[in-house]
DNA sequence: TAGTGGTCTAGACCACGGT
DNA sequence: CCGTGGTCTAGACCACTAG
């Protein structure tokens, strides 16, 4: 249940119980949660505290109120973009191509006192022997999270996969700036662009499901990637 | 002051204030705003409703709490995400800008029978008599679906908001690819680039809630606004 | 120590939706 | 009509910052 002594807010916990509870699917789509009034009850707190946790529930897009009528769950799925959460080795496998990557940087960092993982991988796909290089990433990764993740070769191994099978750490939401830049001689090389270029690049932060910041990511898409953007209010 | 039988509520008229004071400049980047013990007495409310007006600012960026000192004016420059549904004139409204439009093409023509208002329109703000141009957009909107909607001057009137209140039919949905593209003299005069620079354009359709297609739009976004794309799983 | 924001309680009244 | 969420009050205690 709730803690009223751990130093998370009751309203945060509320707000993470409820959410588990629906990814979970123990609420599902279209589902009644219980009302504020049943909530008092059943945890023993004041309807300020629910009404907290509810309006992050509501901005995060997982449930509506209606007001006279209940709250309920609802899951909006945005996107249906190049950008999914397992990874880039799966988008690939699902394809049934072979996914591949070059790792051009495998460094420990450091910043602010704090050490990273910082990776600069190529990564596309094998076909018919012939490759086609799909995206360039650096990403950088923070090894006080992720004790020993340097260790790890990354040419072989899909790093979300490692991140959510070896840390219990799945990938939940990015923040991402999209920017057209142009292609530089090193990218019209990767993707075999015969002249110069406008691309896509993608950069911003990867976050779990707690909110908690686990990636830095900067990615360059070649054109072969269409970037689509459904969203529903 | 706050007028405590408005139908508006008070940490709505609050907020609203409190951001005009900002954006006119009666505080300033940096400022300390007055604490929230000093607003109870200024206007006679209580905590709880400041704080959610505070909440509020906060979210948009106008304004950062830091406890134990205070709230301070936090007023960051430029944009936030390119697409909402309350369309271009109430984005920039929102900022306490002018929205202006320049009517380029106004036009009904006919495909596969059907008749449509084309419309292409580059589309600004106005502060300080310096005109900002901000998007080139071209649509297209089915006239048997919206009857007269021809008849409309689109200078000085939002489509968004005229599709919403004269044909009660806001737009829900929308369904993009997002392209990189290069400016071409047109674009570079438009949005004063001093050379070629990548843009991005965004090429897709607008569905009403029950999923009808209402608009094909397909617009070109200055170098001003920045894309954002934040997603949850 | 005094003042700030962060959390929480225990009420109240209202507007809305369905019966 | 009752139950729902929407708003608001008047307190309380805490953790943090600064002089």
């Amino acid at each position: 249940m709730l803690n009223k002594n751990d130093y998370v807010p009751l309203y945060e916990q509320l707000r993470k119980l409820l959410r588990r509870q629906i990814l979970k699917g123990e609420y599902k789509n279209g589902d009644l949660l219980p009302s504020e009034n049943e909530l008092m009850k059943m945890y023993g707190i004041t309807r300020t505290t629910i009404r907290k946790a509810m309006e992050a529930l509501v901005r995060e897009g997982l449930v509506q109120q209606i007001h006279g009528r209940g709250t309920f769950v609802r899951f909006q799925e945005i996107t249906k973009t190049v950008w999914n959460f397992q990874g880039f080795s799966s988008l690939v496998k699902e394809r049934n191509e072979i996914p591949i990557s070059k790792v051009f940087q495998h460094e420990v960092i450091r910043k602010n006192g704090e050490a990273y993982l910082k990776l600069r991988r190529l990564r596309g796909m094998s076909r018919d022997d012939q490759i086609t290089w799909m995206t360039l990433d650096d990403s950088e990764l923070p090894l006080r999270r992720f004790p020993g993740l340097d260790q790890y070769r990354f040419e072989q191994r899909s790093l979300y996969a490692t991140l959510e099978k070896d840390y219990q750490c799945p990938p939940r939401f990015v923040n991402l700036d999209i920017i057209p830049v142009l292609s530089d001689e090193e990218l019209m090389d990767y993707f075999g662009l015969p002249s110069i270029k406008p691309l896509l690049k993608a950069k911003g932060q990867v976050y779990d499901e707690d909110g908690h910041q686990i990636e830095t990511v900067s990615v360059v898409y070649s054109p072969v990637f269409a970037f689509k953007l459904a969203r529903s209010l």
